[in-house]
DNA sequence: CAGGCTGTGGACTATGTAGTAAACAGGACA
DNA sequence: TGTCCTGTTTACTACATAGTCCACAGCCTG
């Protein structure tokens, strides 16, 4: 596979789309400002996704996460990108560290976060 | 000001060469593999920083820290997006969780990571 | 059978990225 | 005074990104 971006995008918008033809390649691509044509294109793979704004914009069309449908297409939203780059450091070492744990464990320090008194 | 990466780098580069002369623009240069002529640009903010190779190269040479200089570039090493990319819900929550936490507190997160029995 | 929808194909474009290549001007020094 | 190193200027290039625009063929419906 090249992408699976195309592919995920494809499925969830068919899928809505047995109950509401709006569901088309067309007036999806209308909802979310680009030509028809060219969500037809990066569906099939045949051209790289959009852009982040597109793809959120995608995103809440066919009511998939944001960051999932970034991720699928080798993007990472940019306020995460902004945290990050603004304690490089620290981020870096956190992200390292978290990297080979399951997700249990990540989910589990994401809990601490929450309810810890910082 | 516009990037802060090509002052950074020039200071650091500059205070070398007061103790060592191979750390002119040009012998640098030469040394991450770029043109003499590219490095001068960037140090004075004319071209935008070079790519990730070349700035990971550029960290080693001058002694900073790469995802700090990165960071500078506006950039993320591409290892942490990759792990954020392959478990995108997870670390998007992590990391917006922590987006304005004091450093401290981060700080103490990465230290858990690091003691907890998971 | 015309008009409207559907998906798709091909050509093209503008902007950004990541530089190279060649030449020029000034200081050091032998 | 010639040559060597210094930083810098200008022009140019190759490739990626992020799309647009127009055209076409197929289906359905009044």
């Amino acid at each position: 596979m090249q992408s699976a971006f195309g592919g995920h995008v494809r499925q969830l918008r068919e899928g809505l789309r047995n109950s509401d033809p709006s569901f088309s390649v067309r007036q999806v691509a209308v909802r979310i400002g680009v030509e028809p044509s060219f969500l037809s294109k990066v569906e099939r793979g045949q051209s790289p996704p959009p852009s982040e704004e597109k793809i959120v914009l995608l995103a809440k069309v066919i009511g998939e996460d944001p960051d999932v449908l970034l991720a699928l297409a080798g993007k990472i939203s940019s306020d995460l990108k902004e945290t990050i780059r603004r304690r490089p450091k620290l981020f870096a070492e956190l992200i390292r560290r978290l990297k080979d744990e399951p997700d249990e464990s990540v989910a589990q320090v994401v809990r601490t976060v929450c309810d810890g008194d910082w």
